[in-house]
Parts: C-alpha cells; structure tokens; sequence
DNA sequence: TACAAAACCGATTGACTATCGGTTTTTTGT
DNA sequence: ACAAAAAACCGATAGTCAATCGGTTTTGTA
C-alpha cells in the first residue's frame, strides 16, 4: 500500500474529522495547500477504492469515513513492509520492534508491558474454551 | 523509502550472501527470474545511492555489501512509514505494536518481554552515567 | 598497448499520484 | 415536470520512480 502526500493529509483529515464530504475536504486543505475541489474528489476516490475511506450518498453527495481506526491502519502498514523480509515466521516482528525501540523510554516500555499483559491473558481466555 | 519489486529481491540476496558483484547477482536470479546484467547494476545503483548497500572496488569490479543489518533495516523502514502518522511521540508506535501483536503467540510475547527487560536495562544504565 | 570486463549514460516503458477541465448524472426548488 | 445547481464521473496531462536494456566510455590486466 503506498499512499500519496495529499493521500496522506486526508487519511489524517478523518481520524480528526469522522465524517466529511468531499466540499468539506476542500474547505480544510484550501488555505493550507490549494488545490481544486476536483483533487480532493479523486483523491477521496482513490482512497475509497483502496478500501481506505468508507462511503455512503446521503441525500447528494457522498459522505465518506476512515474505514480504520488510525492504529489499526499503521498496524497494517507495517506489516505490510514488512512481510517482503519476514519469511513467514512472527518472530521477526518481535524483533523488529527492538529496532524501533531505540526512541522508547522508561514510561512507554511500562505501557508496552502492560499491553502484552493485556494481550496475554486474552489468548489465554480464548484458548480454554 | 519506497523499494521496487527487485530491489527487494536483491535487499534479500545480501542479507544471505555478504559480498558480491553485479555478475554473481546475475547468475543468481538469472533463472529465478530472468533480466540482463545491466538491469541488476542499475538496481545495485540505485540501492547503493539510496544507502541500502555499500560497495568497494576490489580490482575490476564493485563489490556490494548490505549497509544495513536486516533488522535495523526493517526498524528503519517501520519508523520511516510510520512517522507521518504519529505526531511526534513514540506512544503511538505502541500503540502500533498492538495492532500487530494478531499474530503473536505466548511465546513470542515471553521473547518481546524479554526484550523490553533488557533494554530497559540499557536505559537505565546509560541513564546513571 | 590491445582486449575484455565493468561502469556509465541515456532512452523507453509502465505504475501511480496530483491536478484539473469538461461532460454526464443526480438532486432539488419552483 | 423541468431547469438550475451540485456532484460524480471521465479523460488528459505532468511528474516521479522502478525496471529494463542497448550502446559508449572507462578501466584493469596480460
């Protein structure tokens, strides 16, 4: 999945913004970058068609929303890159995440701990029954 | 950094085979995939000009190693992907680690685990320095 | 110094994003 | 029901970048 720059700004547009036709899109990026109403249009329908933004008519026009949540999304991503050099195996995420953790600090590891807790016990759960 | 299909390949090959020269890539993906010669140099090239491989002239011909562990390639690749989606704090990459953890197994929590005990190890060693 | 090997250059093709003008379709107000 | 307005849709263009390869220049060695 590669995304554009403008593909990007209005991915982020709906995590702030839940629900927006393409008009309100356009209002949003005119001062901060231009660009035509029929930009934001395509690029909201490249973004539909990449199953990025949900769609629905109301009345006239479409009224588009995230398809993902912002952190699902970027779970997606990632796994993405990374699947070409991870032959198969997880594990290699695991170790992947050590690369990234050279910005972690003390705070964030403790939030990384409790997570795999919280993860932990509901593998448990779904596995006993 | 975005890689294109043989680039990839080629990423790959390195991280099994320490050194080579355009001609022994070649002959290796020669009857995986076909291709001449030259389109193997111009994509060395282009990995070396992007800092993925780092070459030395060894009497006639380039030698090409990987620049990077494969490892610290994929954190980079990670952030690099991420990074316009988290504003700024690292909170969000642990957040991102959850959306990835699906497929993660007891086991490989207890490795990720064992992870962030070391490192938070290191920091706090480097911290009283 | 000639020959062979490799590097380098340049051109082409194919994706894909950004951009926008113009046409068609759909809605809506009268 | 129809005309005007709004939005969707279509198509074209420009820019970027990977893949591809032929041809030319450079370089190293016998």
């Amino acid at each position: 999945m590669n995304l554009g720059e403008l593909e990007k700004l209005v991915l982020k547009y709906f995590w702030q913004t839940p629900v927006a036709d393409a008009k309100q899109v356009h209002a949003h990026f005119e001062r901060s970058r231009g660009g035509s109403l029929n930009t934001i249009q395509s690029t909201l329908d490249r973004l539909y068609k990449k199953g990025l933004l949900t769609r629905t008519k109301e009345s006239h026009a479409y009224q588009y929303q995230a398809a993902k949540q912002r952190k699902v999304f970027i779970g997606e991503l990632i796994q993405d890159v990374t699947q070409d050099f991870t032959q198969g195996g997880e594990e290699n995420l695991v170790a992947a995440f050590v690369s990234l953790s050279t910005d972690l600090n003390n705070t964030q590891l403790d939030e990384l701990e409790k997570l795999i807790l919280d993860y932990r016990s509901k593998i448990n759960l779904e596995a006993s029954s």
